[in-house]
DNA sequence: GTCTATAAAGGGATAGAC
DNA sequence: GTCTATCCCTTTATAGAC
């Protein structure tokens, strides 16, 4: 509207709001328009198409949150301690973008190709630094021998599941939002005890 | 075709494999029936709608894992026990229905109402069963304490997880499909080991 | 930059002939 | 029971006026 130059960062915002926060993953190119109160053409002018938006949006979600992540692998912070920081910074975004690992899911099962766009080599590189530190603590006798792999595929299980199957657990365990929320955040605690069978540390 | 009375089993058997073996979750009618050698309109004839379809073929594929895992926590077997049981069921029905996991994620995130259809009440009497069997043990010492809600959220996280994130785990890994399956093959082990923190019982 | 109008494609569902 | 033809709705994307 009259907002000049905003429009294009206004659509964006609303877009970020629509799909890692309300979880609307299916929303429309009018959807969008209408919430953002702008036109349905616009979002084509600015962005080309549905799909680029959503790349550019997701793009940027994400950009802050795996900066940090890499921060915390390459500190100099005991194995454990790291880990713990990353629980924390992964349930924070978590209550900021409720709704990104089901994008993420539902994304990569509609189009498996699509993983290069979404997310791309970074991760493996994560590998490289995180494997050899948790082969380190083994060694070092701190926690419980395991391939690095399976810890891993263990600590981001017991972080994304619960959110991409809110609903099956919620209802199975007949918690209401407030109940859920509460649910995830004790999840920290619990998915480090899980990890390495002893209580996390104090802060 | 010439199949006669058959013709309703085909399509349900090959909608089944597009979507449960093949992962092709957005099929159309088309897709299906093209794969099945019929007309689109026998689809419509037989299910009324692409929606029913999956509903009937759903539930029929759910029947029985569901039923054999009732059993398995209703025996009188040692609690350990059937955690072990339960994961070589998971497991095993996960080899011939790979992409069932993400169907269900995939459903219940673009419509959250429709958890009722998909799954009903049965898992809300199964966390009856479960939970005080799962005090009982942590009561006698055998376990470490844990609630329950956490203890099958770790459970179904570290089952369903590597499942529906297959292509991001798997490129993270390094790892081709054969090795993949054997990765998956090895979780049972992982997540008893995980769970209780002590190698899993010979069979 | 912003709007209206319209093209173009996809997919679910039904009517009616055979 | 099976097929063809058709309807109808949704949604993305663009052309062109303002």
């Amino acid at each position: 509207m009259g907002d000049l130059v905003e429009t294009e960062q206004l659509i964006k915002k609303t877009a970020r709001d629509i799909f890692f926060q309300k979880g609307r993953l299916k929303a429309t190119t009018q959807e969008i328009a209408d919430e953002a109160g702008v036109n349905r053409a616009l979002i084509h002018y600015y962005f080309r198409s549905r799909e680029q938006l959503l790349q550019v949006v997701f793009e940027e979600a994400v950009a802050e949150t795996r900066q940090k992540i890499a921060a915390i692998f390459e500190s100099d912070l005991p194995f454990k301690k790291k880990i713990s920081q990353y629980l924390d910074v992964f349930i924070d975004r978590n209550f900021r973008y409720p709704y990104m690992q089901n994008f993420i899911i539902t994304e990569i099962n509609q189009n498996p190709d699509k993983e290069d766009d979404y997310l791309n080599k970074k991760r493996e590189n994560l590998c490289r630094t995180i494997f050899p530190q948790l082969n380190e603590e083994i060694k070092k006798g701190n926690m419980a021998p395991v391939k690095p792999e399976h810890f891993i595929a263990n600590l981001m299980s017991m972080c994304s599941y619960p959110l991409v199957a809110k609903p099956i657990l919620q209802r199975m365990f007949a918690l209401d939002d407030d109940g859920y929320k509460t649910f995830l955040q004790e999840r920290k605690q619990v998915i480090y005890k899980t990890l390495f069978n002893e209580a996390p540390p104090k802060e």
